[in-house]
DNA sequence: ACTTGACCTGTGTCTAGCACACAGGTGTAA
DNA sequence: TTACACCTGTGTGCTAGACACAGGTCAAGT
């Protein structure tokens, strides 16, 4: 099985693929005659494994981790468990900043509303944003520091 | 001016104005005496928009074609509204994706609850994943493609 | 055997938005 | 003058792949 076979199989793309070989995630073969990588069915259920724990917002880096772990012998569950503990924890923080700017955001939107389009003035860019972006950002529920 | 000092009056770092500075989004003078940027008042201007627009979640790029427009005279406000808009709609997805995110690393670590560690079995990593991350991952609401 | 042409390959480079490392310069006190 | 803290610009690193590209492969056609 070669590259664009292994990442039709899987569902992902060549590159990726490629990636996760060029930074030792997955080890191939080496075809002697054409020196193209060959993927085996072992790869194949490592390379599944990645993309499940991608797709839970895994890291790369956290995954190498768990893989090396379980390279050695030892049982991956406990790390996982924390990993996903962390990513929870992270996500929560990407899910209330992305709340907090959908506020500054529809805030402008409906602030700028009835406010002209003006030509800039030497010491003024936007005015739109120079006028009150403080206002909007101070004023959408803040949680800085 | 120099960017330490600029960096600390604008309440952001000394990298962030070296950052902006290499692209080209704000221009100091060069000290001949020592080579140091020197950071005038009306750079300062133009960083405290930038910074305003980065608060609002605009991309370097966006604010780098607002600037362009503003320096030739023209207004850009047009052009921040129709970037506002924009990045509220990306705004949006990312908002759901962490939302999808975060519902599926719930659900994960609710089913592992009850589950035990196993070592590593030659075809698994590890059963927390590869067991039923699959009904994790579809059953978590999905909006793929 | 040869050629065409479609597809495939590995490698190198690029992305965003800074953060960090580093060698050397500056400036003030002693 | 020397010491030493702090400051400077430049170069590189980071994520997770995407994209470009020169060249290789392989089946069909001649």
């Amino acid at each position: 099985m070669r590259v664009t076979e292994l990442a039709n199989t899987m569902n992902t793309t060549p590159d990726t693929v490629r990636y996760y070989t060029r930074i030792g995630l997955i080890s191939p073969m080496k075809n002697p005659d054409n020196g193209y990588k060959t993927y085996n069915k072992a790869v194949q259920q490592r390379l599944k494994f990645i993309l499940s724990a991608r797709q839970l917002g895994f890291a790369v880096d956290e995954i190498k981790e768990i893989l090396s772990e379980a390279d050695k012998g030892h049982t991956a569950c406990p790390l996982v468990r924390e990993i996903v503990e962390h990513r929870l924890a992270e996500t929560e923080k990407q899910f209330q900043a992305a709340l907090l700017l959908r506020e500054k955001l529809r805030k402008a939107v409906s602030d700028w509303q009835r406010k002209p389009d003006k030509a800039p003035s030497g010491h003024m860019i936007c005015h739109l944003i120079e006028g009150d972006v403080v206002d909007i950002i101070d004023t959408a529920g803040e949680r800085d520091e």
